[in-house]
DNA sequence: CCTATCTTGGAATAACCGTTCCAAGATAGG
DNA sequence: CCTATCTTGGAACGGTTATTCCAAGATAGG
């Protein structure tokens, strides 16, 4: 009996995902999303209902859409190191060159903004920062396995100071810095990391 | 002939500057800054001249009382590695535990924001990156001197890693990262750039 | 003491914020 | 085709935003 929905929630909330993203969730009021999206405010607050809600929904599926997959492909990579390299190599690259140049990330960005403090977000940059976690640390494992890492490294401690090199990374393409001194600082962590015989 | 001011505006200026570094400079309003120094508004804008440029003489101060000072004391450590170990250890401390803790890092915290794209403000971030990356350089080129580093390190490129590092403790100590996850980190990265005798 | 000149307090303003509401429109089962 | 039920467009709302303005007050040189 009822109507339908004359429109994609996923595709309208994308939209906001980029808007959020480029822009900044605080700058972007909610007539910018109606206006990305195309829909009126009713559509928009009886689907996703009220901005913060909405930023959640964003986040979540940034998440799940953007980072998770990046991620995956670098724990299923069975090369080690090579493999953290790559995901480095392109992860600057995305960050300060084509369609998405020093927009950063958005689970970054939120770090910093007054919004980042409310529980249902903290959750998610949570289970971010765990899953690229889990991810190098696999990618560690792996290099483990094939020698290629120091005898004496903690994995666990490595996973993290990679995680948070990428925060940064994240952070500084934001204001501009170049892609090649960014290049340089993850390598010369990377480094740090693997056998001498390795280099 | 003229009045002169009844109040200081360093001192207003400080209050301005906890306002922003905890709740945010977006978060803040004018009233919220009215409330803090309790000057009105006239003063305000007469001295300051609109929130734009107050936000910009906030974050200069707070490069110039907060962060200054701590890189000059890292740049003046004559120990080398022990005392970059030592800057984070101290560093960890601050933004985990006291009375500022879990505010993060004004400079930091800008990166991320809209305001961050705004000319003047980029500058003084460059400013601050520039500050910490030379007081790393400095205190690495001690390292090296004294033998501490491994022979082929890039201390340039070291350095730049170290700042990130900075960058990422800041970012995530806001969204109530552990202080020893984030040390345990930090060594990981420090460690890979002392000589295998050192360790 | 007087007066030119700045400072100060606080009201006023216009734009914008997120949110709500309601009449009109669209849909699909009966 | 009819109708119950949801969706949609758009106006309206109260609150907050940064900013401006002006009369009243304070200051210090003459």
């Amino acid at each position: 009996m009822p109507d339908i929905k004359h429109f994609d929630p996923d595709t309208a909330l994308d939209r906001a995902v980029t808007l959020f993203w480029q822009r900044g969730t605080d700058a972007t009021g909610i007539a910018d999303v109606v206006q990305a999206t195309g829909l009126s405010r009713s559509s928009l607050y009886a689907t996703f209902g009220g901005k913060a809600q909405l930023q959640a929904a964003a986040l979540s599926r940034y998440l799940e859409l953007r980072s998770r997959p990046v991620f995956e492909a670098l724990a299923a990579d069975i090369r080690g190191v090579p493999a953290i390299a790559a995901f480095f190599e392109r992860l600057v690259a995305a960050r300060c060159a084509g369609e998405h140049a020093r927009w950063g990330c958005l689970v970054t960005n939120t770090h910093a903004t007054a919004s980042g403090g409310r529980p249902e977000i903290r959750e998610i940059l949570d289970r971010h920062h765990d899953a690229l976690r889990m991810a190098m640390r696999t990618a560690l494992e792996t290099a483990r396995a094939d020698g290629q890492l120091r005898a004496d490294l903690d994995v666990e401690a490595a996973a993290e100071a990679l995680t948070l090199q990428a925060y940064a990374v994240n952070l500084r393409s934001r204001a501009g810095a170049e892609a090649a001194v960014l290049l340089a600082g993850v390598r010369a962590v990377l480094d740090g990391f693997t056998t001498t015989e390795e280099r």
